[in-house]
DNA sequence: TGAACCATTACGGGGCGTAACCGTTA
DNA sequence: GTAACGGTTACGCCCCGTAATGGTTC
């Protein structure tokens, strides 16, 4: 187990500074917490949302699944219910299909480049 | 070249025998033809729709994305644009997927039973 | 005190059909 | 003649925010 340093600090953001990073306009980003139970920051006794790194990265993949693949608001609930492990950061999702696609190119090479023993295709 | 048999005449479907097939109105069949190049049944000279099972799959493929999938019209160009080889029949779709489905448990199934030759994952 | 936050509500634009119309065709 | 088809248009609902409001916290 990893020993509490300064790095393990949580750090939170404010609405603001969501909206700003991601931008999408604060009544946004509070209509989708009504819209999705993955959205939900911790709030301080006063009310206040401190959103932490998990929590821009579910509102990511709201946005990566309504804005940029034009689901609506019941098409993504639909996505995330059946894909609860893709809260993983969109970025990482992203990077991660980029290698499958390399190894797939690589196998592709292998077969053009393999000599023949057999029928062709 | 195979030969020109009966079984090669191609039979055409009418927009009413297409609505009842799929359950969807024929406004909304001609709606959707307005939004989607990719469905555009030939027409007799007086302008009357023949529908070939092709196009009855690309109406299957609409059907699928917006209506069970839930993406806009915008977001099914887009899926479309991206992925033209699935004009492919849904269902044949389905039938490929549930094959891959059973190949991944069989390879689980192996997985399992395989004597230990090294340390457990 | 003013800026940022809260919850709630009301409003509005647009997307997605659909119903209505009237004229053709089978 | 009537049932199915055509194109066009107008309408309507609902979804997705968003602006507005009035109150609280920093």
């Amino acid at each position: 187990m990893p020993l509490k340093t300064d790095k393990n600090l949580k750090r939170y953001y404010s609405i603001r500074e969501v909206s700003e990073l991601l931008n999408i306009p604060e009544s946004t980003l509070r209509y989708w917490e009504k819209e999705f139970k993955e959205i939900s920051p911790k709030k301080t006794a006063t009310g206040i949302r401190q959103y932490s790194e998990a929590d821009i990265n579910q509102i990511k993949f709201v946005s990566f699944l309504v804005h940029d693949n034009h689901l609506t608001i019941k098409g993504a609930h639909q996505r995330m219910r059946e894909n609860p492990k893709q809260a993983a950061d969109t970025h990482d999702i992203v990077t991660r299909l980029e290698n499958v696609r390399k190894e797939l190119l690589a196998v592709l090479v292998e077969l053009d480049t393999t000599p023949p023993c057999g029928q062709p295709l």
